[in-house]
DNA sequence: CGGCTTCATGACAGCGATTTCATTTTGCGC
DNA sequence: GCGCAAAATGAAATCGCTGTCATGAAGCCG
């Protein structure tokens, strides 16, 4: 009489072991090794997988190795649209490769961001993604000795933890800022949402420009305590106005809050951009279709989810990664909306 | 001498039961069912583990149990706007809850979501929350005899799974319909981005309410290849108008291409609403700040996330869920786009 | 063709928890 | 206090896979 079975049903590598007369440990290396097994064996394990429909268990395999197919990601915000590209880059590149990626939300908190990453650290994470260069130094000590690959997204900075992907806010609101002095707006002001580390970088760039020509005025920084959205947008713009009625254009930190601008404008009867220019940040697709369209900063979300992905493939493939700091830029998207008559 | 360890340093429940004075099974039941042990060992228990600073093992739980804890959720798109709403009230609920999100993303494809499927169960999840009605017969089939809790979310039908919350596709676009025919337009069409069995059912709404009305013309019905996104909306309005430029208004599939469309007259300068009426579908905020602010058809789509994500904790606590099958109604919100001067 | 390295495969012992079943305490009515 | 059911605790056996070490087969060189 058989022993009273705990298992599942379903097929396990000793039952394909059995079906290709072999053990299951070569079973094991057919799978995750295949050039450590003759091509004969290979070939009698992957049908005996085939004929059993087998799929190997993911929890024995982290327990016995030490090591899950996990790839934690953790974001500021899900909801955020700047993230949700990036997310679509590394989910892009994710789908091809036998990881799965486990998603983590810090809402902007560091201590929400620590407390994510001890919990994704128990489950023994392949790799990481994270965003930013501004973790907490106790996030920092759990990071430092990973044996894992790590890579940091969005931003670039002196000291990655491993490998490091994004751009510099600070430069890309300089790009902005510059644009919008030549475009010859006099008045400047910085629309911002909650506040954060990137922000906070964006701002200075755009402080850096103005003070050079001697037109920076703190009177003119907004920020809220609110996420970003169309309509915190259009509240600040009347904000704005209601406090510097002469204020002629807005860098906003974001394009939700450009659109909730120009809205407001429109509603308002102001004419942009010839009375007041709006310069957004992002430059996602809808930008270019406003009326008039909006001027925007392009950023590479999207690739920046891509290559943060792929270094960490190469990386977990034991594969050269390539060069593991990489800057990947902004360009200025200058369009109707500051584009002003001469 | 001691032996060689293989284990990772990590505290483990032995360790934990050393400390504690007890057995691991002791602290096994410490940790899931409380009730079952006493005061005093609880306590010792709970020092013990404040001390060693013990995390369980997901891995070892889930390969001992069989069963992990993973709650799939399986969406069509994780970039549409839509569903991050519901993502977004979905994850508010389970970061309650000591169980992981896994997320899926079919990409609109039933052979990817059995693909998606399939990788999950290998992970025998605690339970799954995955979108629609419209599951192919073999996904029905790994489906039917599943011993975990299952929400069906965003649309109702009449064999759930197990659960469901949604509301009806179709009746949301007659009430949108309704409302076009009620204002005054006529000659009423219909934007839709790729097309799916939602777009495809709240299409059949709205053609009922036409032909109801006698006013229902296949010729003004569009779908694109394409993914929603504003410039799409803007797109497909200028081909509306070279195909019928006597078209007076538009019911969009999302307010995505209601937004588009929006921009689109603004720049040909048509008037909304009196030349032309706009309805979008969703009510994502940013509808009630354009100008003119846009009608639209809110649905409830972070509380479909909550009220489902709810559901699945109640079950899997053991708990009565409340209802299984849950319609949450949708709200039109009539706005300046469609007030057309009498 | 001997000796030595490399390749292919296998045996065994865990990984860290839970399940099952057994045993010891405790609580309680009379 | 007694007897017995209920509560609390424990021992041993896995769960399905991989790390480590050992062994036999195959290839290579002089």
């Amino acid at each position: 009489m058989a022993r009273k079975r705990r298992g599942s049903g379903k097929p396990t590598i000793m039952d394909v072991a059995r079906e290709a007369g072999v053990s299951a440990i070569t079973v094991s290396r057919a799978l995750r090794t295949p050039k450590q097994v003759s091509d004969k064996t290979r070939t009698k394990v992957d049908s005996a997988i085939r004929a059993l429909g087998y799929t190997p268990d993911p929890a024995a395999k982290a327990l016995a190795s030490h090591r899950s197919d996990i790839i934690g990601v953790i974001l500021p915000s899900v909801t955020n649209s700047v993230f949700q590209d990036t997310l679509r880059g590394i989910y892009e590149v994710a789908e091809t490769a036998p990881y799965r990626v486990q998603l983590g939300n810090t809402q902007y908190s560091a201590a929400e961001e620590e407390r994510l990453l001890r919990g994704l650290l128990s489950q023994r994470p392949a790799g990481l993604i994270l965003t930013g260069v501004d973790q907490s130094a106790s996030t920092a000590g759990l990071l430092r000795g990973a044996d894992f690959p790590i890579v940091q997204i969005t931003e670039i900075g002196p000291a990655p933890f491993d490998m490091m992907v994004g751009f510099s806010h600070s430069q890309a609101a300089q790009l902005a800022a510059e644009h919008l002095v030549a475009a010859g707006y006099r008045r400047i002001a910085f629309l911002g949402a909650r506040r954060d580390a990137r922000s906070t970088r964006r701002l200075s760039g755009f402080r850096a420009v103005l003070e050079a020509h001697g037109l920076y005025d703190p009177g003119r920084v907004l920020f809220s305590e609110q996420p970003s959205s169309v309509p915190l947008g259009a509240a600040q713009l009347g904000e704005l106005l209601d406090m510097d009625p002469k204020a002629d254009a807005v860098l906003c930190n974001n394009d939700d809050l450009a659109l909730g601008a120009l809205f407001e404008c429109q509603r308002s009867g102001i004419d942009v951009p010839n009375a007041f220019g709006i310069c957004g940040f992002n430059d996602i697709d809808t930008m270019a279709v406003t009326h008039p369209a909006l001027t925007s900063v392009r950023t590479p979300r999207r690739e920046i989810g891509r290559q943060a992905m792929t270094m960490m493939l190469a990386r977990l493939a034991g594969e050269d990664p390539g060069p593991t700091t990489r800057n990947l830029g902004v360009d200025l998207m200058p369009r109707a909306s500051t584009a002003r008559a001469a």
